[in-house]
DNA sequence: ATGAATTAGTTTCATATGTAACTATTATGC
DNA sequence: GCATAATAGTTACATATGAAACTAATTCAT
């Protein structure tokens, strides 16, 4: 006879698990730093990508951050506008350009970094501190087997 | 002095990292399963949810997984369009309709379920299996705990 | 040196998603 | 009983996102 098929809960399906773990997480940070100052999640790290690594190219972005070509220039259009960041073509390749966050943009990521540690600490109180560690390096290892798998 | 301005490390900010994790773990569920199918996320989750617990009103699968309202009325829509699913009115309460598969839909989710469940199984690969447990309580509690912090 | 292939970045189009307004039906207050 | 509120579900609009086509500049092969 044939096997029989085996259930799928989907509360306890480890990818449903994760996707509404970010997505409730991605919510809270919107609702405290994102929306307040007028920024995507993804111009957002932007900012946070430049505030710790300026100057970079928008590729240089794509690298560090997990984020592809287009939101990146997307998002750098939109940060442009508002003048949060400059940029400055390369002039030995003029493909490139270096970006760096302008005196506002500096101003408001230094508003918006307190307020992403401390929700993050809140977020971590779920866990007892010996936890922590164990959880990041799970995760971490998940993320790289994710990667291993694709395609496959 | 001033406290200096604490660093923000992306890549080791927790929303940063559960957002890509959840979203490559999502890639590769769509190139398994959704993608050849030519379901979305949200319809596949719909089809599970009711491969389950049929027969559903929209609201009940709102409920049990986190969808909102009209993510589930689209998704429906889709579903009945192909006819993966029926709907039949609750002649007690007009508003409300019992969704539950067709024949077809039972047919399809009996094939994608193995998929799903063996590409969970690899993934869990990345931890030991004395980790799965507490990586999985440690994950319900995180998302418990970020439900508690909305609005706060 | 010059045409082909690469690379950086943008634009376009089709689709997905969230919010709010809307329809239809049922429940509630008086 | 009847007006009002609440509920189930859909539609409309505005915005977000992904894939592919596109422009411009540079590199490579010969």
């Amino acid at each position: 006879m044939p096997a029989p098929t085996q259930a799928l809960e989907l509360e306890n399906f480890l990818p449903y698990r994760l996707s509404i773990l970010a997505q409730i997480v991605s919510e809270a940070l919107h609702d405290r730093y994102v929306e307040p100052f007028g920024l995507s999640v993804t111009q957002w790290r932007v900012m946070a990508a430049l505030g710790r690594f300026a100057p970079l190219t928008a590729s240089d972005i794509g690298q560090r951050i997990v984020m592809d070509k287009v939101a990146v220039s997307r998002a750098v259009a939109g940060l442009m506008k508002r003048r949060l960041i400059e940029r400055a073509t390369d002039q030995a390749d003029r493909r490139r350009a270096e970006l760096r966050l302008s005196a506002r943009g500096r101003a408001m990521h230094a508003r918006i970094v307190p307020i992403a540690l401390a929700y993050e600490k809140r977020l971590y109180e779920a866990l007892r501190p010996e936890e922590r560690r164990s959880f990041d390096e799970q995760t971490e290892r998940l993320f790289a087997h994710a990667r291993s798998l694709r395609g496959d």
